[in-house]
DNA sequence: CAGTGGTCTAGACCACAGC
DNA sequence: CTGTGGTCTAGACCACTGA
């Protein structure tokens, strides 16, 4: 429920465009006739098209006008600060978590150093595998602040993490920085995931800080080679050029 | 040259922030102060702090201010659409590319697929070895359209393809989608890189387009998988909550 | 309460595309 | 030339922060 304009905007031609109502190639309507049609400045409607641009939805052309890109629904970033969760529920896959270790623990000298903090530190540590058409592709390794996430339950890791720090902690979430990186598989890894006779997995450590920039969560994300996939879409800063 | 009043602001503070300058977790002045000092409008400084928070330079809390974020220069995103001449410029290292083919070519059958072309169209193909430390880590297959690049060199992919088309052809260079995935070592790789007992590399599929959405160059850059790393950088989407 | 960033307005001038 | 998107102005009101 809220009322910016502008996200209105986006929403409704990101709609239109996902469900195929409009085409790719197809010419929105230009700034100056959404801004009658929304009955709001034209600044505003740029705001919406400048979000629809970064989504990578159109893509506009000086002199010319906005067109709808090809983009295919499932297969998109949307960046990388999607939990698993949402993301399977995106593509419509049957999936299963399975909660190896919810446990209260010291940091640790590894853990401190990433999260740069002693390592007497208290910190919540949670294992859980991820399971795709019967196999466990991906195990989630967790680490957050306990002076931050006083509480964790098996019933909660096992649902969604986000949601609940969001939604019941009332944590806002600001940004996160991801490194993916291939390593050699450790025991933990032939332990928890089928990886068969594979030697090395996919690993993507994500830092992730709170608005008032707090880094609180340390995590790691160990993917099975041939599962593994990234999609990212980049715009040429022509802006910029240094 | 050019003259945009915010891409001054967002290159005076990225200067500052990268160079040191100015400390993470330091307070921007307040818009309001940045207007009047610049002798603009606060939406136009507002265009070049958003730009420096897309970017990981800083971040902006509401009733707050804005602040400097930790942002390590070098292990740094800047987005996907970085050629690997310029990335390795920014990192300072020393290195070396080896042209192995530079031919003018049938697309074929993979090719045109992934350039939705017909099969007998014109396409150049480069093989280029990237050389660091006297090992060869990085294998990059380019394809692109003769129709748009009629001319290609091994001097001129012996530096950089992008600059060329950029400043020779006025190319104008808009987007791209890449694809990240662990794939079986080939043939190739053997022969083309320094991958030892590997059985795996990192492949990276590029798809890049022009400013008239034309898909002209499909690329294939294929790492080591000791000496891959990618770095991404994330906000959360407060704005959006579908 | 004053200070901050987030949104929005109603204009203006420019650069570019295409006829 | 008209129509398009890109930039910028000089205001306004709001929601949030912190003293």
């Amino acid at each position: 429920m809220m009322n910016n304009i502008f996200v209105t905007l986006y929403k409704d031609f990101a709609e239109k465009i996902d469900s195929g109502i409009l085409a790719p190639g197809s010419k929105l309507p230009s700034e100056h006739d959404l801004a009658q049609h929304y009955e709001i400045t034209r600044e505003t409607v740029r705001k919406g098209l400048n979000l629809l641009a970064q989504n990578g939805y159109i893509h506009k052309v000086k002199g010319k006008g906005s067109f709808v890109l090809e983009r295919d629904r499932y297969n998109f970033p949307v960046s990388g600060l999607v939990s698993y969760k949402e993301m399977t529920e995106r593509m419509g896959k049957l999936s299963n978590t399975l909660v190896y270790v919810t446990e209260c623990t010291h940091a640790g000298e590894f853990i401190s150093k990433q999260l740069q903090i002693s390592a007497d530190t208290k910190v919540w540590r949670v294992v859980r595998a991820r399971e795709i058409d019967g196999e466990r592709i991906i195990l989630d390794i967790d680490f957050l602040l306990a002076s931050v996430v006083p509480h964790l339950s098996k019933e909660i890791t096992g649902q969604s993490i986000y949601e609940y720090l969001e939604k019941e902690l009332n944590l806002k979430i600001s940004y996160a920085k991801k490194v993916i990186s291939v390593e050699r598989a450790t025991g933990m890894d032939y332990e928890y995931m089928d990886i068969g006779e594979d030697t090395h997995v996919v690993v993507v450590r994500g830092y992730v800080h709170l608005e008032d920039t707090t880094l609180f969560q340390y995590s790691e994300s160990r993917h099975r080679l041939d599962k593994f996939q990234f999609v990212d879409f980049a715009r040429r800063e022509n802006t910029l050029s240094f």
